[in-house]
RNA sequence: GCGGUCGUCGUCCAGUCUGGUCUAGGACAUCAGCCCUCCAAGCUGACGACCCGGGUUCAAAUCCCGGCGACCGCACCA
């Protein structure tokens, strides 16, 4: 299915909307979740809580998301989250200095290299705009971060473009008072903003955007001991080298031959497949893509990036930078703090292996995933326990004591469970809606319940019912949360 | 940011070229009622829109300008 119909569900069914949408100056990148979004934005946190954060004996924390210049001076944003760029004064087209210079002179420019130096290539090689001949204004530099102005003093600092560096700040403190030992994972999820020159793709770029984002901490020099690696060594992952798809690489294969730098990054890598595995992706259209040396970070040393294929094409999900002790040794020193820790007599700098996740898109690929549409009905096909609703509860007909019985029945479930109550309309057309919301399970009271108290359960994915005793219900929802198929023949 | 295309009920479409008959029409969806013993049935009724601002004109959904947004292409994507 493909990304108009998705993009369709979620604006008609309550998943998401355009933010400020009743505004003629809205702006494009920002999107608020409606209900049934939200919800299954909470449910996919969750997840990643249980399959990543808590599997892995990692540490939770939720940082501010305005932070201080100074923690941008050191983490590089400030330098090199910036793309320098030159103006056509004639046609108004913008281009990139470094590439445009690069081109003309055949020589490497640097990136980084100081607007003053750029305007004096410029008139010294006399480059003109590549679109119209027409002449270039001054090269200046633009920063993808939100700067903020705090107090009356406005202050700068600036919305993080990341979650990670609350992570880097905290770390010191964390070690200590909560007793940490390497290798250790922190890991947090919130918002991020950059401020994208020309967001596109709904959900897909945005300016304002959630990030569940783990950095695991490890002394460098025992990146290949880990216990936990022998658990999921064979673990099978499809890894992309160079344009080379590998499919169904076991972890330790991906390790061995040196595909992966160490037995941790290896692990990681393993986990994180498992973990979109659970979530309801199709993993026959997933990848590991290792990346060149252009596409990296400035930060990373290896990346992969977790991609899946989509009616968009290849969607990156998770960065994941092996970020050596960059950010460590950087905040040593501009904030002038001793960073350092101690793995077992030794000090050391630990080095960062970071698993970045996109929340946002990643919502919107498992949908895509799990979408089908039949002959006869939308469903998404969601597991259980992502889903908006858990249960629908649906009196077969508004009479005879049949409403007044079902509202029994929703009562005590309201609490526990995500659950709908609906009796507007036929049965079918209720099975219908909540289809296409991902619903996984419907009870329908009818006459029989009023004879032997039994209820039916319908399942979304093959349409069968069975017959439940009524005190059965509660048992019967944690199974179908934990994915137990009910309607199996 | 640039270029192209476009913007009408929740959704899809008619109306725009050729200004007035548009008090903006239809279908689907939604809501209420009737009916109703399990997969979008039927009947009755209701709710509901010209993206925003300015201009031209006796008169603007319709023509012009600007803004915002969407899509496609370019560029960008730490």
């Amino acid at each position: 299915m493909g990304y108009d119909e998705i993009m369709k569900l979620f604006l008609e069914r309550g998943f998401l909307m355009p933010s400020c949408e009743i505004y003629s100056d809205a702006l494009a990148g920002f999107w608020d979740y409606g209900p049934h979004g939200n919800t299954v934005k909470n449910r996919y946190v969750d997840l990643w809580r249980r399959e990543l954060v808590r599997r892995d004996g990692m540490n939770e924390i939720d940082g501010s998301q305005v932070m201080s210049k100074k923690v941008f001076v050191a983490s590089g944003h400030l330098e090199s989250f910036v793309d320098p760029i030159v103006r056509c004064e004639k046609c108004g087209a913008t281009h990139r200095a470094d590439r445009l210079l690069q081109e003309a002179t055949g020589k490497l420019v640097p990136e980084r290299l100081p607007v003053e130096q750029l305007d004096q290539m410029i008139l010294e090689t006399g480059l003109k705009c590549p679109s119209c001949k027409g002449p270039l204004g001054k090269a200046r530099r633009f920063n993808l971060m939100f700067r903020l102005g705090v107090g009356a003093a406005d202050d700068d600092s600036y919305l993080r473009p990341e979650t990670c560096q609350s992570i880097f700040v905290d770390f010191p403190r964390l070690f200590k008072v909560m007793r940490l030992k390497l290798p250790i994972g922190i890991a947090q999820f919130g918002k991020s903003f950059r401020n994208e020159i020309a967001p596109r793709q709904g959900v897909m770029r945005l300016r304002e955007f959630y990030q569940a984002e783990i950095e695991v901490f490890f002394n460098p020099e025992k990146a290949n001991n880990l216990d936990k690696y022998e658990e999921l060594r064979d673990q099978t992952i499809n890894l992309d080298l160079d344009g080379t798809l590998l499919q169904g690489v076991k972890c330790s294969e991906a390790f061995e031959s040196k595909h992966v730098p160490n037995k941790l990054v290896a692990y990681y890598l393993a986990l994180l497949h498992q973990f979109y595995d659970k979530a309801g992706l199709d993993m026959k259209r997933s990848r590991f893509r290792r990346l060149g040396g252009q596409e990296k970070a400035f930060y990373a040393e290896e990346a992969f990036d977790f991609e899946v294929e989509t009616s968009l094409g290849w969607v990156e999900l998770v960065a994941c930078n092996y970020r050596t002790g960059y950010d460590l040794a950087a905040h040593a020193k501009v904030s002038g703090q001793d960073i350092s820790v101690l793995d077992g007599d030794k000090k050391v700098v630990p080095h960062v292996f970071e698993l970045s996740m996109g929340i946002d898109r990643s919502i919107y690929c498992i949908m895509e995933h799990a979408y089908a549409q039949e002959p006869e009905r939308s469903v998404v096909k969601l597991r259980p326990d992502l889903a908006p609703i858990t249960v629908g509860i649906l009196p077969l007909v508004n009479k005879d004591g049949i409403p007044e019985f079902s509202k029994k029945i929703y009562n005590p479930l309201k609490t526990r469970y995500d659950v709908f109550y609906d009796e507007s309309g036929s049965v079918g057309r209720r099975y219908r809606r909540l289809d296409e919301i991902g619903c996984p399970a419907c009870i329908t009271v009818d006459y029989q319940t009023l004879q032997d108290q039994t209820v039916t359960l319908r399942d979304r994915d093959s349409m069968k019912q069975i017959r439940i005793k009524s005190d059965q219900i509660e048992t019967t929802l944690d199974k179908i949360l934990r994915g137990e198929d009910l309607f199996k023949q």
